[in-house]
DNA sequence: TAGATTTCTTATCATACATCAATACCAGGC
DNA sequence: GCCTGGTATTGATGTATGATAAGAAATCTA
């Protein structure tokens, strides 16, 4: 048996046999990024999903005036991709990139599609992928709505701990809505606060 | 054939025969609700998805200063639910309310999955619905990210306009993030730079 | 219709966060 | 090793939005 993340994420995740999972993976092409690699470009289709087997990717979007806002990180043993794009087939809003050596599976959706036909266990499979995206989703607008810049990285250090370590803040404040020079401050605060304790 | 709201979405959005669909629709519960009553309140698992034949609703949460926030509003042909909960079978963090007399049928989570076993094209037709809702809630996401008070608010008077006349204004301000004071200046100012032009 | 309640507006003041600018820091390419 | 460009910090200042309060308008309800 491989050693892979994806090995082990659809294991743990789908009813199926050693026979059927290996021919699963040797149907995926896996692909290389280098750090800033583009997985997707703006006004591509995104025609397939990733998954991040090692490294690290962020999905995000430049609005008019050039500034970045990152929607989501996609560490190893995580799915990106714009479903917008794949499954309403339109041009994509928004850019996938390497911030890492990235190697990636990349999960054709109409292959997806079809296994869903012949094994119910991938409908289930996918729903609880799309399920998991709504629920983060979700969290992330209420956390958006409600909660100051303070607490949203304190949220934050405490969901990803991982991802805090292995990206600039510069991306840590564009993930949270805020400048870097407010992440910063924020930083400072939080350091005095704890070191008046 | 019934004029329900509920038959014209399913037939636009399921590969259904007529008979299938009467059966379809005689299985599902409708049920009304006052201004003001709870279709789910917190704490509770939501086991149905609801779809709003008349009236409008609201997805929020309160936080722990007793703040409201709008994550959602559904009028009529929409559905609303909380997925996470439905799905994941765990108390919701969040309530759903009827902002006007309202009449919902209620789907359960259940006869949707055993629907989509015997029939591919409900499959289809969920993953339509979950799709859908990913790409509002990331197009949300991205808003609240990088758009200023007076650009969501624009953005919302254009993608819902009739939404706009229904609710009251405080519900408008929660759904953007803002306070209803600042809400009434993003209009003052909107209203004295169309005076100017 | 009148009274009560909620909603909306406006004003003042407070604050969180943005912007701009300067400096120090660090990392990758030559 | 030394540029070079990106990153982080800090300070000064500006601005958008929040908090509070009060009155006007609209809506509900009896």
């Amino acid at each position: 048996m491989n050693n892979f993340k994806l090995t082990s994420f659809l294991t743990s995740n789908v009813d199926l046999d050693e026979k059927m999972l290996n021919e699963l993976i040797a149907n995926f092409k896996i692909k290389h990024f280098r750090k800033g690699e583009y997985l997707l470009q703006q006004g591509e289709v995104c025609t397939n999903y990733f998954f991040i087997e090692t490294g690290l990717a962020r999905l995000f979007g430049i609005n008019r005036v050039g500034k970045e806002h990152i929607i989501q990180f996609a560490p190893e043993g995580w799915f990106v991709s714009d479903r917008e794009s794949t499954f309403f087939k339109q041009p994509s809003s928004y850019f996938i990139q390497a911030i890492e050596d990235t190697k990636a599976f990349l999960l054709d959706e109409q292959f997806i599609l079809k296994l869903s036909e012949s094994n119910p266990a991938f409908v289930e499979f996918n729903n609880k992928l799309l399920h998991n995206h709504i629920r983060n989703m979700t969290k992330r607008v209420y956390q958006l709505l409600s909660a100051t810049a303070e607490e949203r990285y304190l949220a934050f250090t405490k969901t990803y701990p991982d991802i805090l370590l292995r990206v600039p803040q510069i991306m840590v404040a564009s993930y949270l809505g805020i400048t870097p020079e407010s992440l910063s401050r924020v930083r400072k605060d939080l350091a005095l606060k704890n070191f008046k304790k």
